[in-house]
DNA sequence: TGTACATCAGTGAACGCGCGTTCACTGATGTAC
DNA sequence: TGTACATCAGTGAACGCGCGTTCACTGATGTAC
């Protein structure tokens, strides 16, 4: 079986160089995403990028086409973030009247844990980099079409139209990015603020289901 | 009269000299917000804005110490227009059940009048550039507790908590933010998704008011 | 009012610097047999 | 397995360019009397 053994080892040795290099793409998307703690993308340099890597300008052409397609590559890695969520979420069903306070915590555990994904997403979502913002405005209408299909299974929510289903997704997305970019906020020494957030968005996403079954789509109330 | 008449003629003279000058100054506002269409804060550079006031870059000095000199001038004019929007919208009371339509109505009219002040807001609110993040977040905050104190002189929400205010004076907020900063994004030639954001703001905050009702602050429902 | 002087918004040249991108290269890793 | 050759991730020098900021300046506008 020479062929196999051949196979085998060109894997291996594949393998090895290319491991190298997906670590060297790991560290040039983790000091993009640490330079973006105190900048927007359009504010960063290829250079900068490359010093924060600890790889020279040059290598950069190496991974990435230019800025643009790092960014890309940026938008691609956070919203697996976001989506993992969901499914964390979906996979492990709850009471119903502990959903939204098991939502909420979901959702804070992942920004502590992947803050800066968080951050990029709703810095960047109506940001200044054009492909970028699009990409993300993409992406965030498919995870809140995923979102409203879930709803839709809901006992409370199972007679509403796939467009109104649509819209109160918005409104919890809506609700998500924001209560996560304030979370990404909070001051490491300010735990207390992270407290209140968290309770503004119970609150507020339970003040969301209160409406529910009084819901009327097509008129105003009288 | 001899000093009236000196008077007079020194604050008319200076007025020429100061009224050019306030020109320049709002070139370069305007300049800046112009760049700022299809690009961030700190993505722009100082010669730019300039060249786009249609000054030389040194000219730019005479009016701002720096760039966060400038960026925070447009934080104060864009906050002034959403301001004016909160002062118009209760100027004119109109029945409790058009008090939806009419909110939203005013704030689609006010994005239209002044795109770039929304965008600008949206865009920055969190951006990277640090002092232009906090100047609106404080401003927004203040902003909100306005609409709290409008909120709690309904008939629906005056036995409401200062706190629960805050909260749902926060959600709307949040809604008409994003509502903006979608609006702004509306190309020109696609009329209908203005028309599609306007009605989906319209259902949002009746989901919201329905949930008004039934509310209880303290825990979640039985 | 007319004249002599002061102010200061905007100019233009100059500086050193970091930028994105090109190019030829090095040498470790991988492949063929 | 050992050897000769190929690949290619990362290097380092070089380029022309736009940047922020300084400085001495100009000349229209404003002020004093």
């Amino acid at each position: 079986m020479l062929k196999s053994r051949k196979e085998r080892r060109q894997a291996r040795a594949r393998y090895g160089r290319d491991e190298q290099k997906a670590q060297t793409h790991q560290k040039l998307l983790e000091a993009a995403l640490v330079l973006l703690e105190h900048r927007s993308f359009d504010g960063l340099s290829l250079r900068e990028v490359a010093r924060e890597a600890g790889v020279v300008p040059t290598a950069f052409y190496r991974h990435f086409r230019d800025m643009e397609g790092l960014g890309l590559a940026l938008v691609d890695e956070s919203m697996s973030t976001l989506r993992e969520m969901l499914r964390s979420a979906r996979a492990a069903p709850v009471p119903a009247e502990h959903v939204i306070r098991r939502s909420v915590e979901v959702l804070v555990s992942q920004v502590h844990a992947h803050r800066a994904h968080f951050r990029f997403v709703a810095r960047e979502m109506y940001g200044g980099f054009n492909a970028v913002r699009l990409a993300i405005r993409k992406e965030i209408v498919s995870f809140t079409s995923e979102l409203a299909l879930d709803l839709g299974r809901l006992p409370l929510l199972n007679r509403w139209s796939a467009d109104d289903l649509q819209m109160i997704a918005g409104l919890m997305v809506n609700a998500m990015v924001l209560t996560a970019a304030a979370l990404t906020e909070v001051p490491a020494d300010r735990p207390e603020r992270t407290e209140q957030i968290t309770r503004d968005a119970e609150k507020q996403l339970r003040l969301i289901t209160f409406g529910v079954p009084h819901w009327k789509s097509a008129s105003p109330p009288p």
